[in-house]
DNA sequence: TTCTTAAATTATATTTATTCCAAATTATAG
DNA sequence: CTATAATTTGGAATAAATATAATTTAAGAA
């Protein structure tokens, strides 16, 4: 595993077995799963565990900084190892989530100077990606 | 109540007490309210309704395109019945949602261009409003 | 105006995502 | 090796949102 994943692990953060294995899951996967993906991946890999482990994981993942919790799809959580700010194509027919790594330059607005200090940004791309285009 | 709103109502579009007392709650409403919110003020303001009724008329009105579904919300769906593109500005400490109506300059990654056509990019900024700010 | 009917409302049940809980287990520091 | 705090777990509990089926109603036709 990279170190990239390990930096969850520290004092008072157990390496169990589980988390291991959610965490190998999410290594280099640029899916955007959620809570129920991870679950399924890893019960059909590795060996069994709780769906209450998995959330338990992710969140305590998230707080740690060690993935980011992702607001893109208003049915369910998603989560991305990948903690590099980076934007995201969201395909409108299908629903996939492709990674933008690409550095995109956003203009800072006026308007948010005087009332807001803004630390970072999040660009969302609607369009159709290039399998659902040739279906039209 | 202003035309934007209006366009809901069309052919096999009934114009209902309860749709005119929602939609006259969203007119020029800025807070991106939940169902909840809609129920809450509807019901206080005007006269009871059913959280049905607000679940049924918020997702016509999305399909319509009268109102915008945001999905920055990771509890719940908020609504906006401001359809003119536009960003927002997330407090991460109050979680409020501020809307940037000023033009932001978004670079098209290359990247894109092969395998996927856009045609639209929402923007969120991460930050501090003023009111957290000082609290501090 | 009255009639007709498709559309809308409603209460309630259901589904789905997520959190909470309390008991049993286990990784790790000493 | 032991003690203990952290973790796992199944299952119950919440919460958001959808589905259902019976009742009501807006709006066009007569």
């Amino acid at each position: 595993m990279k170190q990239a994943l390990k930096k969850g692990f520290g004092k008072g953060f157990k390496r169990t077995p589980q988390r291991l294995a959610i965490l190998n899951y999410l290594e280099g996967n640029t899916l955007h799963p959620s809570a129920e993906d991870v679950y399924r991946a890893v019960t059909k890999k590795d060996f069994p565990l709780s769906f209450a482990t998995v959330y338990n994981t992710l969140n305590a993942l998230a707080q740690a900084g060690t993935v980011r919790e992702l607001t893109i799809d208003a049915e369910r959580k998603r989560y991305d190892p990948n903690t590099e700010p980076h934007h995201h194509l969201i395909c409108l027919k299908c629903r996939k989530i492709i990674d933008v790594f690409e550095d995109v330059p956003v203009g800072k607005p006026k308007c948010i100077e005087k009332k807001f200090s803004v630390f970072g940004n999040h660009v969302e791309f609607y369009g159709h990606c290039s399998a659902c285009r040739k279906k039209c």
